[in-house]
DNA sequence: CACCGATATCGTCAAGTATCAATACGGTAT
DNA sequence: ATACCGTATTGATACTTGACGATATCGGTG
């Protein structure tokens, strides 16, 4: 019975959950779609593949830079996006580990409290 | 009587961001990565890994399950828990295709990506 | 049957989030 | 400098979510 009255707020402290939280929205997930499947995409052109305005669209970039998706770069009047590639490689490696059965042999080993045989 | 929405969240029209929503928290993302490294859990083996309550395990074992990550089965009076090999397999997809530079080679017909002009 | 342990659901609260209008900021061109 | 364009930030608001206690439900047991 712990007395969590002040905080019980756990936040996002799993780095992998920050990184599913970024790409875990519909606008978010096009984007990044959008990102993979070009070299480089102007910020202006994300208006149109969402039906969101502005200001949105912004504040979902800062979202995924802020997760680690996305890195940008101003080029005059325009910022330019591209996907992280670490990122990337970071999420397909989870996928990974996520696969039924495929899986750190530790987990297998831990102590079952009930285990009907 | 609280209107029951059949679809959760209106905002996630999108399934492959409902996906991502399911595994976009630690407790969930704990729970993915526990059901990975076994041939089945009970949900009483949750509530050990993770610091929250009953109650909490069960919301998140519901979420999951209508995500689509996992499956159950009642044995007696336990219930057990198996990753979904469908939505893993899915999620690796997803995960493929967001790699930079790929425009989706080996992606499936489902990516709709919007070119700009 | 009554009882008990394991899960799920309900009710509710606090905190997080998505969205847009208004506005500020940063660069370019006139 | 001034006007203009693209992008980021601010502020407000409605909605969504994670958490827990209380309680219901499901199955097995005495």
């Amino acid at each position: 019975m712990v007395v969590n009255t002040i905080r019980p707020m756990k936040r996002m402290t799993d780095p992998d959950a920050l990184l599913f939280h970024g790409a875990a929205d519909p606008t978010r997930l096009a984007i990044l779609r959008q990102l993979a499947g070009g070299d480089g995409v102007c910020a202006c052109d994300f208006t149109a593949c969402c039906a969101v305005a502005q200001p949105t669209i912004s504040h979902h970039l800062k979202v995924l830079r802020e997760t680690g998706w996305v890195r940008s770069e101003r080029r005059a009047s325009f910022v330019w996006y591209w996907l992280n590639a670490e990122a990337a490689a970071r999420f397909r490696s989870i996928a990974g580990e996520l696969t039924p059965g495929v899986a750190a042999p530790l987990a297998r080993a831990l102590p079952v409290v009930q285990a009907p045989a």
